[in-house]
DNA sequence: GTGATAAGATAGTAATCAATTACTAACTAT
DNA sequence: ATAGTTAGTAATTGATTACTATCTTATCAC
């Protein structure tokens, strides 16, 4: 059917397999992702994936180094240039669904990767990300607070801990209802909750 | 070391081997818990298991319907007698909290159900199980908004989403920190912020 | 053109998995 | 006591996994 792979560059290649499993982690668990599965997406031999990684886990921190990239920056824009701490807020928000509904199988690889016991380098690159995240939104809060927009009672650590909590939930109703369209649909409904738990009165 | 496994009825050793899987959940991965490995847990050969479940999928099933029985069981019984709906939904996430402090595999067992893409009979199990859970929410809402307790503004679907969003949020940063015990240290924190989401003004 | 080398194909490996087999010990009812 | 049933063991199955050794081809500097 498909004739053989042309040749690529090793660092396009590498960006393609890290694509390729983003691909597929929309439509399978992450985790029963295998390198002969990667390979057969990109057409190539499961054999040619281990000349451009070393193993199975530097792919998954190729992957992880990926999401981190272009999720904060996706967020970064999204805040950029927006007036007031709590609109940022929204903003960022709503980038961040964009991203997941865009990429669908991002967060469960995420979440998975959390699950592990053992830390590992692609573990360790999320839980940085989470941190970074987690700055951005108690930055945005301080000013907010400062601001007047913001309750001053309001529990930093907790408000963006339930900030990207908000997000998992979407992200399970989706899975629930095997539709990733939903999570376009409901997340100002969510927000608009999110957002009177934590304003000032 | 271990002599051999002791006789068992059927349907005894049908329940050790949900809680041995429960255990085993709460400190790895459940998608790489073998069924060798849950042998061994119970002092048992692996192939003994097959003479109590026709396949590992059925455990899984058995693990959802204990899940799902003692789950809602908890939680009712919280809610029972609370006078207030807001404060039945606060006594109904603090027990959810609990359950899920106590049996730290469960919800990881739930969520790696749920990216499954096909429809298994567990995932079935547990898409049933967050029916039942999210009814009983709005149920509450509902007589919050006639109580006056809640807003009427509110929208039910989403304000159940974010409830069982809010748990996973705290799921997940246990996850990130390593520690268990932060569930329940941070569960009042991120229920008050949900509280004034919802409550009236 | 011609090597050198980077990238891919082919064909393996050892390990692990769920599931099955033949067989045995222990309990139970007649 | 004996026969039948239930619950166990130990060994093995075929399939699948990540990973590797060896050979082949494409690309590019000179």
């Amino acid at each position: 059917m498909t004739g053989p792979a042309k040749h690529l560059p090793a660092d396009e290649r590498r960006a393609v397999t890290v694509e390729s499993v983003i691909a597929l982690a929309s439509s399978q668990n992450p985790s029963e992702i295998t390198t002969a599965a990667i390979a057969e997406h990109m057409n190539l031999t499961q054999g040619a994936l281990f000349r451009h990684f070393p193993n199975k886990e530097s792919i998954w921190q190729a992957v992880m180094d990926w999401v981190a990239e272009h999720l904060l920056a996706r967020i970064d824009r999204a805040a950029q240039g927006v007036g007031s701490p709590l609109a940022a807020m929204e903003a960022m928000f709503m980038s961040h669904v964009e991203f997941v509904a865009d990429y669908p199988g991002v967060p469960r690889m995420m979440f998975g990767e959390l699950q592990r016991p053992e830390s590992t380098p692609a573990k360790v690159k999320v839980q940085n990300l989470m941190q970074c995240y987690s700055e951005r939104l108690q930055g945005l809060i301080e000013k907010g607070k400062a601001n007047g927009e913001l309750s001053l009672a309001l529990d930093d650590q907790a408000a963006a801990m339930l900030f990207i909590g908000t997000v998992q939930a979407l992200v399970m109703q989706s899975l629930m209802a095997g539709d990733v369209r939903r999570i376009r649909r409901d997340a100002s409904r969510v927000f608009a909750i999110y957002r009177r738990g934590i304003a000032s009165a």
